[in-house]
RNA sequence: GGCGGCAUAGCCAAGUGGUAAGGCGGAGGUCUGCAAAACCUCUAUUCCCCAGUUCGAAUCUGGGUGCCGCCUCCA
């Protein structure tokens, strides 16, 4: 089945084929670092995270570029504002955002190119606008010229005529038509400006992603993405100053847009001065609980924030890292009783009804999900098929005592496959299960410590000596130490 | 005023013509020294409202209503 993609272009879902067979490029709006990332900037980027792993898993080599503007009206204001450097600021920022994607699971972009580093490419472009008649120079400023382009609004629908009449600022008298947009804007006295042929000025806000996105992905790249509030004009002016340039439609083949997050039925943003910031909220949850709260609605719907949506997360993220759990358990104890690691049985040749019942579910739900993430990247639908996964494997677990010697050895490898399986889904895919597959010295230790405070309490209730088992479960349980008795033994979770 | 989107249980949320996924919460049960976890059963005769198309509509069409986003910097 072939990928499908809702296309902000032709508002409609289309078959997704790659510009380069078996190469996906992808350029995603990236931020103005002038304040602290919140929650809202990490939506588009644990979205983008799982299409790009999604489409990796697909055997798709991907490239991602995503932009930090760090040259802009805002970091220019806040700088002068706290007599810092414009550079300093944005290089500040900037990185915290990278730390926390990084504690968010979120694969790094592959290139994450910057405005002031590019001003060549820019000014370049800018030069070739003028040269084609679309743009024009008024007092060291550029503006594009939207009447030079007639498909202007394709994007957003938009009709010219109509946000004419809808403008509300005060329309700079030297412009031609009032939508122009500045490609290049003169410098006032104290801010950081580039040379160019226009006079000393630095870029406008609209074409550092055409440029830095032709120069990187080139012409035709697959998707372009952000929220929904950059279709217009942002996006829209992309498509307008970087077709007219290359004259070689399309600039970017399919439109991803997201929806936003909301606080209270308002869009979460720095201006609306409504946001949490990703900071605060790394250190309440782990990052698969705030990817899990993203991922399990659709890209394109809004998401409502709310601690107890967060909470909700939580709970249910507890239940799929407890499978995780369940079956590491399950699998070392049967390999160390030394049942036999043989191939994976076919179906047919499986006797036992309920590890037949496992093997078709793990398969079921395999293919659920990733039908799922083929329509439209739907993380919704893919997390449900998760679920269902880890209830059937929980549920198989209950039914592992009265299973025979032979019967065993036969679950054993589907068994195997059965956490291969949850773990690529969860963890690789949604970034949902974290992988620790190599602990620290210290948690190596901590591990020992409880294990052995584990088989120490059982002695204790093997001769029912509940006084000490209770004694130990409730001082570990202050400690954070979750103790869980089970038909299989004694587990223990921070 | 223009453009775009959304409306599904107590809450969150999939589902684009064939008879309502999944999660959270709630009720009951199994297991268990207790606790917890896990599992099982139940929890929307119905998808904002009205009309229409169809053998059949949450899904398509028309008309309402409500909410959100954009038209100014925004992921």
């Amino acid at each position: 089945m072939a990928i499908q993609v809702y296309n902000t272009l032709t508002r409609k879902k289309e078959p997704f084929v790659p510009r380069d067979p078996g190469h996906v490029s992808i350029y995603v709006c990236g931020i103005t670092p002038y304040d602290q990332s919140h929650l809202g900037h990490a939506v588009p980027s644990i979205i983008w995270d799982a299409i790009r792993r999604f489409l990796e898993f697909k055997g798709y080599k991907v490239r991602l570029v995503q932009n930090f503007t760090d040259i802009d009206d805002k970091i220019i204001a806040r700088a002068q504002a706290t007599g810092e450097d414009v550079f300093e600021i944005s290089q500040r920022y900037a990185q915290e955002y990278l730390d926390a994607m990084d504690a968010l699971g979120v694969k790094r972009a592959d290139l994450y190119p910057r405005v002031s580093q590019e001003i060549p490419a820019i000014t370049a472009m800018v030069q070739e606008l003028i040269k084609k008649g679309h743009a024009y120079v008024v007092d060291g400023d550029v503006y594009f010229d939207v009447t030079s382009f007639p498909e202007y609004g394709k994007l957003s629908g938009q009709q010219l005529e109509e946000l004419e009449a809808g403008v509300r600022l005060s329309v700079d008298e030297r412009k031609r038509h009032p939508m122009d947009f500045a490609l290049w804007k003169a410098a006032k006295p104290g801010e950081p400006a580039w040379d160019s042929p226009w006079g000393k000025g630095r870029p406008g806000w609209h074409i550092e992603c055409s440029a830095m996105s032709l120069k990187y992905l080139g012409n035709g790249f697959d998707f372009h993405g952000g929220g929904v509030d950059l279709v217009f004009p942002h996006h829209e002016n992309e498509i307008a100053q970087s077709e007219s340039y290359t004259g070689e439609p399309p600039f970017a083949r399919c439109w991803l847009h997201n929806g936003l997050l909301q606080v209270k039925d308002e869009k979460m943003s720095k201006s609306l001065g409504n946001f949490t910031p990703l900071a605060g909220l790394l250190d309440k949850y782990p990052a698969g609980v705030i990817r899990l709260y993203v991922l399990s609605s659709h890209y394109r719907s809004p998401l409502q924030y709310s601690e107890e949506k967060l909470e909700e997360a939580r709970r249910g993220w507890e239940r799929l890292m407890d499978t995780v759990a369940n079956l590491k358990y399950l699998l070392s104890s049967w390999e160390k009783a030394g049942s036999p690691g043989a191939d994976r049985p076919s179906l047919e040749e499986i006797e036992s009804p309920a590890v037949r019942q496992l093997a078709e579910e793990v398969e079921s739900s395999r293919s659920k999900f990733i039908a799922a993430m083929e329509d439209d990247f739907n993380t919704a639908g893919a997390t449900a098929a998760l679920f269902e996964l880890a209830r059937s494997i929980n549920a198989f677990q209950g039914q592992t005592a009265n299973l025979t010697d032979r019967e065993r050895q036969q679950c054993l490898p589907v068994l195997r496959e059965a956490a291969a399986v949850f773990q690529q889904l969860g963890g690789g895919i949604l970034g949902l299960i974290e992988d620790k597959s190599s602990p620290s010295g210290a948690e190596q230790l901590t591990e020992a410590l409880l294990e052995l405070l584990v088989e120490v309490r059982q002695r204790a209730r093997d001769k029912k000596d509940w006084a000490t088992a209770d004694y130990i479960r409730s001082e570990l349980g202050k400690l954070g130490v979750k103790l869980e008795d089970s038909p299989l033994g004694t587990r223990w979770k921070l």
